[in-house]
DNA sequence: TAGACAGTTCCACATACTGGAACTAAATTC
DNA sequence: GAATTTAGTTCCAGTATGTGGAACTGTCTA
């Protein structure tokens, strides 16, 4: 599997609860799985998952193929993600910002969220030459190695702070990943006096960015931008000449959530 | 509201059941809503709705804003719609031939697919530029008045389409749109004889289309694939001699999906 | 043909969902 | 600024619903 599955601490409430649970094992195989797959990571017994299964299938939140016998998340969630997107996520508002953004800079730009302790990236806009790379709208990573997920969990209030550093998978992926509770601590304390995050290949060998929160006036942390790119292209040094541009652009998606009155 | 509501046999199964209606009333209003308006349009008594949305929001698929006491669709289901979207929708197979269709006729193209009698759009090209994520994917249009919704509730199965019929709420838009079951059904038994759909300005008055089925081998519809434009760039005439190249297009991505083993 | 295994159904039991009613807080009226 | 209305929240007895051990069916394997 991958790095963001493990320390979700489960306060399932009821049976919705427990669906909303599957629901996310199974989207976290990120490939079609039989019955059977689930049932083994489950703590669920068998009966009870199948039923689980069976109404979120008849609710179209699952695709069943018939087939196969495999279950996967349904066309449903497309339908109820696509309000989401407009109303919940900043991409809409953000959306000249970024373009600008993009345009001036001519680098990888993320647009991120943090959604229970992992990174949500609700847009991108692509480098001028487009690096392959992990991520999209809609994609997942984690908060312990990204710029984004660093500058957003630096500038939450201490409670919840420290609850997305348990929710962190802690998976050394290179060699300047911070893979403890303690070296992301600090880390984010630094980034709470710099007022940007830099990841140095913490999560994938070549590539690094500069991040900036994205703050309400009360200091709410609503989500982060990043500048992304690799060292074939650029270096830390360069990034640090794009730290005034990423943060007046912060700034002034901040400003626009603001007026927009943003929840959460 | 729209003319998508209605007509929605509720064969809510158990709490989960009940909770994924709520979500979905909630999603129809296109804004954030307050607890009243929600009330008013539910049929649960007030401490049994309370409950559920205190559910939803607590397991991130409904965001709350504290501030004006407003739910809209969680951040939650961003996440869980990427999955959906790669693993049960056509658009990831069906991009490549899209581009090339988009690019061969110019004109803008949608890739649909049925979700409970409604179309649910999973891919667009229009000239201008390639879709965002959830900004146009995802959306949802009526069924009875859309090419690609016809196209596909011609090649359902009998039963299936009496089903798909009477989740229509016939709202009469335009001069021809079908506005009734009996008119919508012989127009069904039409296109099911010619093969593809035509929207003869019966959503929008000037738009016109072309649309045809995704046919799996076995006779299933999985998708409906459409050329979309306006009176002003165009005429029916013109769009019928997009047909052959649509049909192909619409084959090329069946003969794909079906090597995948497509689901549903 | 026996054995193992995935998937499905059954049913007595108890959890957790229900909703009327009572309560609090905030907005509105007099 | 007290009285009234409206929105949002909590409580709790009753019971509908979900639970899971076990038994069954179907399918693949040796």
């Amino acid at each position: 599997m991958n790095d963001l599955t493990e320390k979700m601490p489960k306060k399932a409430d009821g049976t919705v609860g427990k669906a909303l649970e599957v629901l996310d094992q199974i989207a976290e195989f990120e490939r079609p799985v039989r019955f059977n797959e689930l049932l083994e990571r489950s703590e669920h017994p068998k009966a009870t998952l199948y039923r689980l299964v069976q109404t979120l299938t008849s609710q179209g939140m699952l695709a069943y193929d018939q087939d196969r016998g495999t279950y996967a998340p349904g066309l449903r969630l497309v339908r109820l993600a696509h309000a989401a997107w407009r109303q919940s996520s900043l991409a809409p508002l953000a959306r000249p910002f970024i373009d600008e953004l993009s345009q001036q800079v001519g680098e990888t730009i993320h647009l991120a969220q943090l959604d229970r302790g992992q990174v949500l990236y609700v847009d991108k806009r692509n480098a001028v030459r487009p690096i392959e790379m992990f991520s999209q709208a809609g994609k997942i990573g984690p908060g312990y190695c990204t710029g984004v997920g660093k500058a957003m969990m630096a500038f939450l209030p201490p409670k919840d702070r420290e609850d997305a550093i348990r929710r962190q998978a802690f998976v050394q992926h290179t060699a300047t990943t911070l893979a403890t509770p303690e070296a992301l601590s600090a880390e984010l304390n630094d980034i709470l006096d710099e007022g940007v995050a830099y990841d140095r290949e913490e999560h994938e060998l070549g590539i690094i960015c500069i991040a900036a929160p994205i703050l309400l006036d009360n200091g709410r942390v609503i989500g982060a931008l990043s500048i992304t790119t690799s060292l074939q292209r650029n270096t830390l040094e360069g990034l640090e000449g794009f730290r005034d541009v990423l943060l007046e652009t912060a700034t002034n998606i901040a400003e626009t959530a603001q007026n927009w009155h943003f929840p959460s």
